[in-house]
DNA sequence: AACACGGGGGA
DNA sequence: TCCCCAGTGTT
């Protein structure tokens, strides 16, 4: 069988939208069908969804919308409190950028409504840009994030180099957004991705366009998109500091930008390619309590939690917390904290 | 174009 | 383990 053209590929949309009317996922964010979609709900959930998982984001949708209903609500927001109810869910730019673009838009007095001028707000990069375009305001833009990539991928069976594929394939997705239903179709795509055109053993038999798709005539579906291979996550070492003072524990603010970047923390050392002696922010009886392991995106970290009592140091920048409540703490600290005995939040 | 940037879940 | 996820911003 010959793989289809990109031209034949014009007859999967009404096939995938006539699937997406049988079978679209209830999530949070979504409106009831033929209700017009909320642009702030649109926006939060989008941000939130970015590389982060529909389960895992679900409960933080639902406590920043109940707690800031509007754009103009969070714009009001105070910083840390957004930076603390964001903690766990990752990427902590996001929240940056969440609070400067809800500020801006709430200056504006609302969303912008194209693709084009949404891409100039702090956070919303290309693949945002065209799903609120597409979502909230029905523009005919496309919404290729993972899912799309994998789904044309397989389609086309595209045997580029991946970076060459994604390209064309934003090509592709462009030119065939229905001027009907440009939001269905993307959350079409992105259901189809998610539920039946997965990673992994996709189910092409629940697929309403395997008929276009040149990788399930090859018979192999699963190996594609052909991505390059991922280099080693190298190792780094270091300590993290509970100093205790009765029910309080001292904890910093991290820095404003670079890694977790503006959030709560434990004092810890610099995290270096071997282990090092320990470097701790005060003179005290430290004792090590064991050794959480944490993996972020491009290296492992292994953290040696040190405790101790707190005398009558100086002690640099920061303030105590209490221990029972250590809520807003990202979890490589969440965890040091919970070894050490202490009530932070922690998932599992 | 390559890298920095979290965290969790599935196989 | 390894891979992936409703990616963006910086260099």
């Amino acid at each position: 069988m010959q793989p289809k053209s990109d031209r034949d590929l014009a007859g999967m949309v009404p096939a995938l939208l006539g699937w997406f009317d049988r079978s679209a996922r209830t999530l949070p964010w979504r409106s009831a069908r033929g209700v017009a979609r909320d642009p702030y709900r649109v926006w939060l959930s989008e941000i939130m969804l970015q590389q982060t998982t529909v389960p895992h984001a679900a409960p933080y949708f639902e406590a920043f919308t109940r707690r800031w209903p509007t754009v103009e609500a969070l714009a009001a927001a105070a910083d840390e409190e957004v930076m603390q109810a964001w903690a766990g869910l990752g990427y902590y730019a996001r929240a940056r950028n969440l609070l400067k673009c809800a500020r801006e838009v709430s200056a504006r007095g609302g969303f912008p409504v194209t693709e084009k001028e949404l891409l100039t707000l702090p956070g919303i990069g290309p693949y945002t840009a065209g799903a609120i375009a597409a979502l909230a305001f029905g523009e005919r833009t496309p919404a290729v994030d993972g899912n799309a990539e994998r789904v044309f991928s397989r389609l086309l069976a595209t045997q580029e180099d991946w970076a060459a594929a994604k390209r064309r394939i934003g090509h592709i997705a462009r030119d065939l957004v229905p001027a009907s239903r440009p939001g269905d179709f993307a959350e079409a795509l992105m259901d189809l991705g998610a539920g039946v055109c997965t990673p992994k053993q996709p189910s092409c038999g629940l697929c309403p366009i395997t008929e276009y798709c040149a990788a399930y005539a090859e018979g192999r579906p699963d190996r594609y998109p052909i991505k390059p291979a991922k280099t080693a996550r190298p190792v780094r070492y270091g300590a993290a500091y509970v100093l205790r003072r009765k029910s309080d524990v001292w904890l910093i603010r991290r820095p404003p930008s670079g890694l977790l970047g503006g959030m709560l923390a434990l004092p810890s050392s610099e995290w270096a390619e071997t282990r090092t002696a320990s470097d701790p922010p005060v003179e005290a009886g430290w004792t090590s309590v064991g050794e959480v392991r944490h993996v972020f995106t491009h290296f492992a970290l292994h953290l040696d939690v040190m405790v101790a009592e707190a005398r009558r140091e100086q002690l640099p920048e920061g303030y105590w917390a209490p221990a029972e409540d250590l809520a807003g703490l990202p979890t490589v600290f969440a965890k040091a904290a919970s070894l050490a005995g202490l009530n932070a939040r922690q998932r599992r």
